[in-house]
RNA sequence: GGUCUGAUGGCCGAGUGGCUAGGCAGAGGUCUGCAAAACCUCGUACAGCGGUUCGAAUCCGCUUCAGACCUCCA
């Protein structure tokens, strides 16, 4: 197989990667909490994790791809009274709470679809999953970690500190965490301040609640990764994904509670994707400051200058490495939705070309390029630079300033294929929106046929108005040297 | 305040001790009846100040600036 690195973030630095079971690859990766539409940020993980699924299989690997859907209310860092939001905003609505789940779970699906992103091969629900949240947390409190507090269950911090330590994933240590954490005076069924809880008592009001030995109530807010990975990917898996802001404390408590549980680490590589940033600020909902992905295709919202394509889109977030963070501009989307148009130009472009006596370029470098830069931590930005090089390539023979033999052709064209569309996951939105072409295509041709008398003819008045109105419906002409091109826009 | 990350040409973004990243925008040119598309040429950028080195944008230190996180009911 071949070796790649990825930067985890646990060590804070590139490792090979070596899976536990040769051949098969687990991986878990946080997924959304579905209270709202998803966002431009939404698309950042989506997308960097699909490469990274994309890669693995395509390396070969068997790959369980587990990636969950929060539905059972989730902490966040603008929650106002700590209400279960999906619970209030169900509330406010007058809707069932599992309704509003469901109906953002189906926008998510939708927007993923449209972004090319692949379904994992397992998507649970926390609220599915609430038998192995209890269990877990019976093993956590078995093994002395926790305790129960006014019918509410707590992670003992201090006590896990002691055997283990708390903080090793986001560089923290438990003193610091003491130093800058103000104690509540007594409000609190908690010991500390930084003890998290594991099972949460309801309040009367509250509507998801479920029963447990300890009452009836909700399972902390780090519970449904550590229960779910562990049901579908086995106490140690390969690589756990999210966005950096999960860090801390989202996945550093994730680790004490399967380490906790199990007596040992759960997942081996902590991978992060980085933020999509709105001048220079983080995206999200606390901030007020995102766009909708819906917003995003429609081009309705205030910041937008236009739509933007799905695949616009993806092609932005992957010419930024997926560590880096990303800034969103009009400039910007506009840019990758030229560049991706380039590039899909010359994918069709390619398929044209003929085969000549020998190359004058050699395709491998093409390979060498794009394979190296996958597996140094999958360096997408890199691919696409080197399948710019190739466009240039590709448009020159066309041109027949470069010649190609058959087989360099095939390879090449095998080449281009695995990087752009199964790696990449990138789409021809052209291509698939002119499924008609084949009807059309004869009445075009029969026109610019009658073009070419025309120009033969020096009727340039004839041959301007064929042109301009193909143009004014969308079909845009290129005059070649023996004869013409034509695509529609 | 603590932990961490970053500062690259007009914009977006790779890279990382010496060798052109790439895209977009811009300028000039080729081709064309004119266009479009494509191709060719061009920018000599790495926050600032020191240090290490034969050589640093890349390593080290300091400074400045920016960002993320700092825990579930405040």
């Amino acid at each position: 197989m071949e070796k790649i690195v990825l930067y985890n973030t646990l060590t804070r630095r590139k490792e090979t990667f070596e899976p536990i079971n040769p051949e098969h690859v687990g991986m878990y990766v946080c997924g959304p909490t579905v209270y709202g539409d998803p966002h431009l940020g939404h698309a950042r993980p989506a997308v960097t994790f699909d490469l990274l699924y994309r890669y693995l299989q395509s390396l070969g690997y068997k790959v369980r791809y587990v990636r969950n859907i929060t539905d059972v209310g989730h902490l966040e860092q603008d929650a106002d009274d700590g209400e279960d939001k999906i619970a209030k905003k169900a509330r406010l609505e007058q809707l069932e709470p599992m309704e509003i789940a469901h109906y953002y779970t189906e926008r998510y699906h939708d927007a993923m679809r449209e972004l090319g992103v692949k379904s994992p091969s397992i998507e649970p629900h926390a609220s599915g999953h609430i038998i192995e949240q209890i269990e877990m947390v019976k093993r956590i409190l078995d093994a002395g970690y926790a305790y129960e507090s006014n019918g509410s269950i707590y992670f003992d911090v201090e006590k896990y500190n002691k055997d283990y330590h708390y903080g090793r994933l986001s560089g923290r240590n438990l003193d610091d965490i003491v130093t800058n954490t103000r104690e509540l005076d007594g409000q609190s069924d908690k010991h500390h301040s930084f003890d998290f809880a594991l099972w949460k008592k309801a309040a009367p009001e509250h509507i998801m609640r479920w029963p447990s030995p300890w009452s009836d109530g909700f399972p902390g807010w780090h519970m449904e990764c550590s229960a779910m990975s562990t049901k579908y990917l086995g106490e140690q898996f390969d690589i756990h994904g999210g966005g950096m802001d999960l860090m801390f404390p989202h996945h550093e408590c994730e680790i004490a509670q399967s380490t906790a549980a199990l007596g040992k680490d759960s997942a081996r590589y902590w991978v992060h994707n980085n933020m999509i940033t709105i001048n220079g600020q983080k995206m999200g909902k606390s901030l007020g400051n995102f766009i909708t992905l819906e917003q995003l295709f429609t081009g309705n919202h205030p910041m937008l200058q236009q739509a933007y394509t799905p695949m616009t889109i993806r092609f932005f977030v992957l010419q930024a490495h997926y560590r880096s963070t990303l800034d969103f501009s009009n400039e910007a989307l506009q840019a990758a939705e030229k560049g991706l148009d380039r590039l899909m130009k010359a994918v069709d472009t390619l398929a044209k070309v003929k085969p000549a006596d020998k190359s004058t370029s050699d395709v491998a470098e093409l390979e060498r390029r794009c394979r190296e830069a996958m597996a140094d931590d999958l360096n997408s930005p890199m691919v696409i630079s080197a399948l710019f090089d190739w466009v240039r390539i590709i448009n020159q023979a066309a041109e027949g300033t470069q010649t190609f033999t058959a087989d360099d052709l095939e390879t090449l064209r095998a080449i281009v294929n695995r990087y752009v569309f199964d790696i990449l996951g990138l789409r021809n939105e052209k291509a698939a929106e002119t499924g008609g072409k084949d009807m059309v295509s004869p009445l075009v041709e029969m026109l610019l046929n009658m073009r070419m008398d025309a120009k033969a003819a020096k009727d340039w008045a004839t041959s301007d108005k064929i042109r301009d109105n193909l143009t004014a419906i969308g079909i845009r002409v290129k005059d070649r040297k023996d004869g013409y091109d034509w695509e529609i826009e």
